[in-house]
DNA sequence: CTCGCGTATTCAAACGATTCAATAAAAGCT
DNA sequence: AGCTTTTATTGAATCGTTTGAATACGCGAG
């Protein structure tokens, strides 16, 4: 089937104006609502309001920008789409622009640093709004934060800080995640806990293994040295299956004892239990794991897993409404303060643990 | 800390023409390298992106829009994020674009028309330069498509398509998935096959169900219609899981005998595996699983999911090509032609299948 | 010495909206 | 009746870029 090319023609508010037998700045003054409109005839703006319904009049977003200075639109930067992690954040961001009429405009990073900073000059150039940057280690510079800083775009990071910057953030508060994950494990009778503790460079390691520390001191459980492992920093996305999977069985060859594992997040948890399963140790019968995050996956594998949940689409939300809110206080010209938001976890107990 | 609201103040083509002492239009055919650009002095040309760099100068795309009518984005819409088939889908769209600095403005569904067609319109009005849906039976009907057709913008669909439209397509070869898989178990020695056919509604079910009963009849196979199953027509996303797992346990309460099952998709299968494992069968020894789309999950779950794979980065691709490519068309004012695309699933193996 | 042509650059009119200032009519006040 | 105020509408500039037409200048040919 063919598809010729006539010209689209589309409605202009001059249309409006020349149908309705009004002027162009009326037709404006009504559709938008403005400070004006209190001026309006009822009947006129009536009779405007029917024409543009009628011919089907859209005001043309790129026109009203160029005068307003008002895209409405706002770039959200991922530094992967393809991890779980990011998924729901996305949902999150989405759904909370959708009521006030916003669009997303979608950059996906690739974990690449050069496309990170490639897609925030393309998004700068398009003047969104706003900016929110789903992050990890790989993404977040020194000459990014510049560029926003001078051209004074509302922004906020989710999953990641960086303190002492113009830059909000959003994230769950780790250490008490550590916390809840040794915790549970502990409640249930478990002492000798091998870790899988995070990349070193990955902003949610340190506060989450402090959770962690802290909780055993708390209940004077001594964390055995010899069970705690460190996934490694480089930051391939799955990745962390496979060296959750390694690490494990490294742990096994090495005939170490523990009777539960707590894995640096969802992923890692899978490969451990991989691991377990291929050495012919039943979870959660002979050895209980938890992961952290509660990915989509998580409750779909089989063990379920029992894990701390991150409120991510919360997250996504949250981000949104501090950039809304920096939006139209910068409209009103009022002065708007970075917000360094942390968000609480939630232990989601499923089939992967159990008690002694 | 405090943001205080400073006047950007950004660079516009005019600052660079006052700094390089040459007009606006000069400085526009150069930066754009339009045609008008074979005549520009070479010490022109140098000296005017030497100065446009150093000012820092970003042209401002929406002033550009209004005079060229080229957004430069894509509006993508997709019936549900959430859902794991979608995700490679995007990055393969985001991949596409990528190339030719094009922007993906993202819309989500959430599986709701009222919202689906809100965003169309949006997107509309935001004039992008062409539209990719990745939709499910929910999505899709008249109105929208009188729409797009009045507005002459290119779109392509994703495992969704509706002949006799204007709309081109990218789907897999469900049939030949169908045959896959069947043809895989049989292979195996299985002979007394579950199969859980998908929704009525679902474009797939159909063509896919075809694949199996032709192969089937192609080796004198007799399927059991007693070990035939079908989910149900409601798309909550994460409901196929839930059903899988419950049309499974309704199997083996008839206490049906099978060493095999079909599973419409990946997360079906999951829960079939589940119910399975609930009862005591262990997957693959007492039976295999296989099952279709070969989403994320499918290589991290535990055993790892033997499944019919569709391409689907590559599929967001392709529809970016056609979109690309019918954009071009339109621009040099040719005709293009709606295409229908049809790609090839593959048969991955993994753990959950194995001879009888 | 004028004409035509290729080269190099600029003018000025769009594009489709918003918005401030201006106008005009009606109403209110003394 | 003359003045201000309120109500209702419009003119015209503006946003930053693109682009077809225009200008200016050499330069070789007629």
């Amino acid at each position: 089937m063919k598809h010729s090319h006539g010209k689209p023609q589309l409605i202009t508010m001059r249309d409006v104006a020349k149908a309705s037998g009004f002027s162009p700045a009326t037709i404006s003054i009504v559709l938008n609502n403005a400070p004006l409109a209190r001026y309006i005839a009822s009947t006129t703006r009536q009779r405007i309001e029917e024409t543009a319904k009628r011919l089907g009049y859209r005001p043309n977003v790129m026109a009203r920008f160029l005068r307003s200075k008002r895209s409405q639109s706002i770039g959200v930067v991922l530094f992967d789409v393809t991890d779980p992690f990011c998924t729901p954040i996305l949902r999150g961001i989405e759904n909370g622009l959708y009521p006030v009429g916003y669009l997303p405009i979608f950059a996906d990073a690739h974990n690449q640093r050069d496309r990170f900073e490639r897609y925030l000059e393309m998004l700068l150039e398009r003047h969104v709004d706003g900016l929110i940057v789903v992050a990890n280690w790989l993404l977040v510079d020194i000459k990014v934060l510049a560029d926003l800083n001078k051209r004074e775009i509302p922004a906020a990071t989710i999953g990641w800080e960086l303190p002492g910057t113009q830059l909000s953030s959003v994230m769950v508060d780790n250490e008490a995640g550590g916390r809840l994950a040794l915790e549970h494990l502990y409640q249930l009778g478990h002492r000798r806990i091998a870790v899988i503790r995070g990349p070193k460079r990955l902003i949610d390691s340190a506060p989450r293994w402090r959770g962690i520390q802290k909780f055993a001191q708390s209940v004077k459980l001594k964390l055995d040295s010899g069970l705690e492992l460190q996934l490694p920093d480089v930051f391939d996305p799955n990745s962390s299956f496979e060296h959750g999977f390694r690490l494990t069985e490294e742990l096994l060859r090495d005939k170490k004892k523990f009777t539960a594992l707590l894995a640096f997040d969802d992923i890692t948890a899978l490969g451990a239990i991989r691991a377990l399963a291929k050495a012919g140790i039943r979870v959660p019968e002979d050895c209980s794991v938890i992961g952290f995050d509660d990915v989509a996956i998580a409750g779909l594998s089989a063990p379920a897993l029992t894990t701390v949940r991150q409120p991510l689409e919360t997250m996504g939300n949250v981000a949104v409404n501090i950039v809304l809110e920096a939006i139209k206080a910068g409209h009103e010209n009022r002065d708007w303060s970075v917000v360094s938001q942390k968000l609480h976890p939630e232990l989601v107990m499923r089939e992967s643990t159990r008690s002694i």
